[in-house]
DNA sequence: GCAGAATACATCGCCTCCGAGGTATGTAGC
DNA sequence: GCTACATACCTCGGAGGCGATGTATTCTGC
């Protein structure tokens, strides 16, 4: 999740190691921190496999900067990532969101569309959080208010997903008022 | 978040790891499973800690099984992680819902609420996924209709969660109308 | 009588994540 | 001149997660 975070900031423009963590702060940070020995490390593993490279610059106003590029496997290989993302990347909402942020650069309409599929997917079948038995419960049916509230608000969030998910999707594939 | 599952499913009643298993993969398998290799060598840690204790029986279906019961520590340990969640249990939505499935082990309604409160001081501060400079966009102002998506989601969720939030520490504060 | 699935537990090695700590430079306030 | 902070990068050790694999038993279907 942090490689295709990298991956995917990299594909707009270079940018060294400080800004990028900047960026992926921004995206995700409010809700699972970057720590910089998570983010250097995993840009040395992306340079050892050959997916970016690194030119020294001298820093605008400290220490010099290494920026970072990313190489014609690197482009590959975040395209492919985006394309086939792994089931926990749907599934996980943290990490659904970070291909959410870069799907824009599957160029083809009908591949980001295959991606938004296996979401919708996901997101119909029937599964709930506690069960008695095998019946799933409803939020109605709990009297534990906690647990009711992780129902409703799984609910909720499940609605406008698919709410966005059929928009988006009819306008994906030229059914859509917007194209 | 493992852990706190298992502690919290064990404060319940003694379990043996094949059935809490089965109750963590409904609790939150559907968006993280829980596989086998994490989650014995979790048990094993929380007992050379001293929060649980193993006895076997034989199995009543097939090999002998385990069964883990919560010792005083480990009773009083689920009840402090509840109590002073780490910051990232209370942002990180997964993490989060983990806490709200077990809060009710909390017997002080103003406990309950303390926790409440700090998801509500986090769902409060401002904050977005996209920026322009300094200043958050709105879902209105980007063209990427998967980035509109994220914030879309997103506010319908922390909505959801705000009304929710509110009604339940009315009600837990004895402002309710069920409480 | 045999295959396959479910029950039930476990280890190994690899990978990722993170807190703590370290290095060095430039800027702002007092 | 000193402190504090931002910029900019890095390593180390420990912990946790996971796929692959192993072991043993019982139940189900054919």
């Amino acid at each position: 999740m942090l490689e295709l975070a990298i991956l995917g900031f990299l594909y707009e423009a270079p940018l060294h190691g400080y800004e990028l963590r900047k960026r992926i702060s921004a995206l995700t940070g409010h809700v699972r921190p970057v720590a910089e020995s998570t983010l250097y490390p995993a840009i040395k593993r992306l340079e050892k496999s050959g997916l970016l490279a690194r030119t020294t610059e001298p820093g605008s106003v400290a220490a010099p900067r290494h920026v970072l590029t990313l190489t014609d496997e690197g482009r590959q290989e975040l395209r492919h990532r985006l394309a086939q993302p792994a089931q926990r990347d749907v599934s996980d909402e943290n990490r659904w969101f970070t291909v959410l942020a870069f799907l824009r650069h599957l160029d083809d309409p009908a591949a980001q569309a295959t991606v938004l599929r296996r979401r919708l997917a996901f997101l119909e079948e029937p599964s709930s959080f506690f069960y008695e038995g095998d019946r799933p419960l409803r939020a109605e049916e709990l009297n534990d208010p906690f647990r009711r509230g992780i129902l409703t608000i799984a609910r909720a969030t499940s609605r406008a997903e698919l709410t966005w998910l059929s928009t988006t999707l009819d306008s994906l594939e030229g059914r859509g008022t917007t194209g």
